[in-house]
DNA sequence: AAAGCGTGGAG
DNA sequence: TCTCCAAGCTT
């Protein structure tokens, strides 16, 4: 297996990305190193795009600036600054690995990759991606973009250790002393803007003359698609309503754990029994991995103000005054569905 | 080691 | 509207 990159065609690469390559916030420079917004930039940026990621990596920043702001959060908080950009576990890692820099390191991000690769929520990516933007390691940091375009300058339609093996082997080679990092860049950014997942604009590319996949045309079907069916479901939310106070409930493990959301009508015991429908808001969806929920959300009012306190059933729940709601992280469904329950309030 | 983990933007 | 998939990691 070859893959054709020489000197040339990395000189080729960087002077493309000079000239096209955007700057993003989290880019340090080589006299103001940051880091720490490095870190949290590539641990926000998994799986996750530059535009979802841009708005919430500067509020982030600014609510902790270092990761002692951040070990000294509580989860409640982390998880609600982190709301909307998904995965949570992202968050929590980060919050424990912060902990252990502090208590192991004395407080210092450790540089090498191999230290790196210890702490929670570090994989390989994220270590040689921290320790070559931020430390001036020649280490490839390897994702998506990097395995896209190895296996069209290869024409590989599978990605495999020998294929990464080579490809990190000659990234690595190529990696200037100076500023290594920009070669990691560099590639992300053709990915990202020019050997794009479909449609590549391979007439803008710095590295089309050594591309295999392009040279037999099919630089459209490799990667191949993957394609997985999409699971639809269908649920009713209950929304109780009880003096003031709505009531919650906390995943404790799975899809959204540690976020607070609206009981199912299901779950709730005796429904009929102590709570009567006062209004429904509008379906929202739900959709993640591989599901498409719609969630259909009802008011419900106790039906006998004055009668013993009806009986849940559901344990890690508790009611909330309508104005704690704003502080407490939820999927970002629920988050809209919350924004509604006001005005239908006003109703009753 | 295959599957779980969320969400929004782009085409 | 619908499908795809993104600067991955963990178990």
């Amino acid at each position: 297996m070859t893959i054709n990159l020489n000197e040339d065609s990395a000189e080729a690469l960087l002077i493309w990305f000079r000239v096209h390559g955007v700057s993003y916030p989290w880019a340090g420079s080589s006299d103001s190193l940051d880091v720490w917004g490095i870190w949290v930039s590539e641990v926000m940026l998994q799986q996750t795009t530059v535009a979802a990621v841009e708005p919430r990596y500067r509020s982030w920043m600014k609510r902790f600036p270092s990761p002692e702001a951040l070990a000294a959060a509580d989860e409640e908080e982390v998880l609600r600054e982190w709301e909307g950009l998904g995965y949570y576990n992202r968050a929590r890692n980060l919050a424990v690995a912060v902990a252990e820099i502090r208590t192991a390191y004395g407080g210092r991000i450790p540089e090498e990759p191999a230290e790196l690769r210890r702490l929670p929520g570090v994989g390989e990516y994220i270590a040689a991606a921290v320790a070559s933007f931020a430390f001036g390691k020649r280490r490839a940091a390897i994702d998506a973009n990097g395995r896209r375009i190895a296996q069209r300058l290869s024409a590989r339609e599978i990605w495999d250790k020998e294929l990464e093996t080579v490809f990190r082997s000659a990234v690595e080679e190529l990696m200037p002393l100076e500023n290594p990092g920009e070669m990691n860049a560099a590639l992300m950014q053709l990915g990202q803007l020019v050997c794009t997942p479909r449609s590549p604009r391979c007439g803008d590319c710095p590295l089309a003359l050594c591309c295999l996949a392009r040279l037999e045309g099919r630089q459209e079907s490799i990667p191949p698609r993957r394609r997985q069916e999409v699971i639809q479901k269908k649920t009713r939310l209950a929304i109780l309503y009880d003096g003031g106070r709505i009531l919650m409930r906390k995943r404790m493990k799975g899809i959204g754990k540690g976020l607070w959301v609206f009981p199912a009508e299901s779950e709730i015991e005796g429904l009929e029994k102590w709570w009567e429908p006062a209004g429904e808001l509008s379906e929202q969806i739900h959709a993640y991995t591989r599901y498409r929920e719609v969630l259909q959300p009802r008011i419900f009012r106790r039906n006998d103000e004055r009668g013993t306190a009806p009986v849940i059933g559901l344990p890690d729940t508790n009611f909330f005054p309508l104005e704690k709601l704003q502080e407490l992280p939820m999927p970002t469904a629920y988050r809209r569905i919350s924004g509604q329950v006001p005005d239908i309030l006003n109703y009753l």
